[in-house]
DNA sequence: AACGGGAATGTAATCGATTACATTCTAAAG
DNA sequence: CTTTAGAATGTAATCGATTACATTCCCGTT
């Protein structure tokens, strides 16, 4: 690769009036300017950003973190993230963590080191300490999940709340004994809420809670199906599902028809997120739609104003509306 | 943010020494660096990494080019690369390109500007000549998706066989009118195999074409929704349908049901990716296993080669087998 | 005592850009 | 014919690290 000084000499000119050229800043004359760019077009130049990065202070780049890309719930918080990262002219980097604080850390690194101007948490693994003193330094944002009790912003809804509506539909079916089907981490503060949130509702009404949660730490549809059989097994009389997405809600539904059980005639599920997952599985999953490409809008608009050094428009903690969305698998007169 | 400088200021030694320190890269006595570590730590200093890019010539990064995160078939092809990327200690930056050339350009800037070591492209919107380009300066491969007579390794598989395979199974099913439904872009590779293999199969046997395709660029499932239905309404005989995806075959089959059809003993339908719509929709669908973990990891394996200026290991214009995944809807018996 | 070698540390060049400041040139104004 | 403003270009410092090379110091050998 050919750097600067190579097309200076070629253009005889300065690496000044290079750089000059390139970036457009200041008086060269025609005849100049002309000389400069054929020598860039012959050499093939093009200008190393790291000598440039180095001189400015921001690198107009901003890590996601999230577990990973293969929930495609995490897709549209992106999008809502790029489209305001864009609007600025941010590129947007996502990064896989899979859930592993090294791994983490290893990509906070590119912070760290001002490989990135900023951070979006989708889900962090690290400590409250740790973001906290990220916090202090860099400007960072966690959006859907979050950790309380710190300084760093979030943007997110209300899981406990939304749990709860989500029971009362259930219940107001007239169901009873209902489970709570959940995989992967407990740690996370919308799988914490929404549990708090059965636990709550069934413990006002005197109702006995069924569920994995949260001795197992599994991923995904067959261990969901698993799961709601083994609740099955255990409490055979449970005709609803309390599942905490909607890929988990097929699988509980696979597992019940497998029974010999129909949606919603025998049982009633809900799940969450209100993905492609809800509409592609038969019966269509009722669900909760959390906003995601606002709240991620939201969160990269804090960013920014964190980056720039602007006041933020509006509250950095901040819980937003979502919106029940009913469908098929809670309908009575369904099918 | 604390610079070397600073560091080596307060412990009173030349930068050399702290760079020595933090590098591990020399004899340093043992009362020089607890003097070191020690301002490091009060003054939390960071080193900054495009001061130290700058001199290495690698950067331990490499960029993944995709669509847009919201395909979950991405994914598995994204921990393919990362299981060898990490292997190799580098990271992978993911960026949605959403088919916008403008955009990918601006991500192929941090490859031209040494911000990152290499790029994988899984679907690009580049010209081949830009292609050959970045190739001849820039380690850069491609994976499932590719252009052909070009320079750029690739690895994928054979659609144009995989597509006759499925349409063998609707074709010995009985089947003599089949739909072909695909959205989004008709420029990619797969899609065109696809569709070759389709028509090629019908010419072969004399029978109609009945497609959508290319007129529209459409995305996702309620348009395959729609096309199905615009297909059964100019060719209500159809009895089968090919989908060019899993998700759009979930839109398909919906249709099918809307209009008292019932999935597979009034039509069959066959998907593509065997992505887990292909089991959370009801029935679950037959569809094609590409390897996909396989394939990102042969390519991030070609990738760290070139990186790193060793011989290739394998061909690097590679085309691994598939699997047909035989389920439900192409099931006569079941049901 | 003189010497040699390795440990420990420092000095300064270097990576590839940007940019403040200096300098030269040109043409219009007085 | 000077003066002078501003256009055009160059010089060199700078960003924050790494590292080749130089230097100093200490200790064991001869």
């Amino acid at each position: 690769m050919s750097t600067i000084e190579q097309v200076a000499l070629l253009a005889k000119v300065s690496v000044a009036t290079v750089s000059r050229v390139v970036n457009n800043s200041a008086y060269v004359s025609e005849a100049t300017r002309e000389r400069v760019e054929q020598a860039i077009k012959k050499l093939n130049y093009q200008p190393n950003a790291l000598g440039k990065l180095l001189r400015k202070e921001t690198t107009s780049m901003v890590l996601v973190l999230l577990h990973s890309v293969d929930n495609p719930f995490f897709a549209t918080i992106v999008q809502g993230i790029e489209k305001v990262a864009h609007e600025n002219d941010y590129n947007v980097l996502i990064c896989n963590t899979y859930g592993d604080t090294e791994r983490e850390q290893h990509y906070l690194k590119m912070l760290r080191n001002h490989l990135v101007d900023g951070v979006v948490f989708i889900s962090n693994t690290c400590t409250s300490e740790e973001i906290n003193y990220l916090n202090a330094t860099f400007p960072v944002v966690q959006v859907v999940e979050y950790l309380t009790d710190i300084d760093a912003a979030h943007y997110s809804i209300d899981f406990y709340q939304a749990g709860k509506d989500l029971m009362d539909i259930l219940y107001k079916n007239g169901h009873r004994s209902i489970g709570f089907v959940h995989t992967g981490s407990t740690e996370i503060v919308s799988s914490k809420e929404k549990f708090r949130a059965y636990k709550d509702f069934l413990k006002e009404r005197r109702l006995p809670v069924i569920t994995n949660y949260p001795d197992e730490c599994l991923f995904g549809y067959a261990n969901a199906k698993k799961i709601a059989g083994d609740l099955l097994d255990k409490h055979p009389k449970t005709t609803a599902f309390f599942a905490t997405s909607d890929l988990l809600a097929c699988g509980i539904i696979d597992e019940l028809n497998f029974r010999g059980k129909s949606v919603p005639k025998d049982a009633m599920v809900v799940g969450f997120d209100n993905t492609s997952y809800a509409y592609v599985g038969k019966p269509n999953i009722t669900s909760v739609e959390l906003n995601s490409f606002q709240l991620g809008a939201m969160a990269m608009e804090y960013l920014m104003s964190k980056i720039k050094n602007k006041p933020v428009a509006h509250n950095n903690k901040c819980l937003i509306p979502y919106q029940i969305i009913e469908r098929e698998s809670t309908k009575k007169d369904s099918r």
